[in-house]
DNA sequence: TTTTACAATTGTAATAATTACAAAATTAAA
DNA sequence: TTTAATTTTGTAATTATTACAATTGTAAAA
């Protein structure tokens, strides 16, 4: 928690509360949240907390590269506490975004970005996860059974 | 034209007037258009046409693999008229999408995806394009010229 | 050709996540 | 303590996309 705090500070950011809960709640919930999500969880313990104030800090820890911000269906952003490089598998039956362990090369080499200044990369999959096809399976022979 | 309808064809698409003139459109603009796009462009052939068959048409050719859909910022869909395996590369000023050939591996071999089905995926820069970038030293200099 | 059925198109209204903005509260500085 | 600056809150606005019902168009059957 106070390292938390030093840790924003690091990184040129002004440790308020909200900030420091936001931040602590991407660190432990690995399901990738999206803003709803960390709302509702942090308005037990800050009853006055705003869904405002967790998109502000959101954008102020994405801003400074301590969070990052995962797009793959349009309809949402969610959000991820760890900016090492890695990619993302969405499923799109029970959307739950997974972590990848991705070791791939450099990108920059290619021509096109030669001369680019790159900000952000980001590689992901979308599919059915594990889970969800075991499931379809069961439900599908539920329906054939005899 | 004619080419064109016999492939929604193939890929079991009924090759209506607007469907074989929204995805010769995306054909031929590389820019990786959003909806609006394709809209305002077809609209001087169809006088008639509305958004909502753009917007139509657009997810019958993506259900059926003739397009795909980018999100990079959530706030737009921009859609690509080309399937075949690449990268994309948005530069944030001019909001430009860009083609970036991309020959990878094929990442199915990660352990976490392995029992996953992969519907799709994804890969993409964020940046600011070559052409941005000589226009921010431009601006520069201009501003600190003696 | 007429009838019938079905699919495509249109127009309007709804949806919903995110952002804008101004007021209130809090914190830091003088 | 007073002042200034920043953070937080609440409400309203934004806006791309979707839902849906009505209309139009198409193609097959009689």
């Amino acid at each position: 928690m106070q390292k938390i705090g030093q840790e924003l500070i690091q990184h040129g950011i002004k440790p308020s509360l909200i900030r420091i809960k936001v931040y602590d709640y991407l660190k432990k919930d690995k399901d990738h949240p999206d803003a709803e999500k960390i709302f509702t969880a942090l308005r037990k313990e800050i009853p006055t907390l705003s869904l405002t104030s967790v998109y502000n800090a959101l954008k102020v820890l994405t801003k400074n590269k301590l969070i990052r911000e995962i797009m793959i269906e349009e309809d949402e952003i969610r959000y991820d506490g760890f900016i090492e490089q890695h990619a993302h598998f969405k499923c799109i039956k029970c959307k739950k975004i997974f972590d990848v362990n991705l070791k791939y090369k450099n990108y920059l080499k290619f021509d096109e970005l030669k001369k680019a200044k790159i900000l952000d990369e980001h590689i992901y999959f979308i599919g059915i996860c594990e889970n969800c096809l075991n499931k379809e399976i069961v439900e599908h022979d539920r329906k054939n059974k005899r």
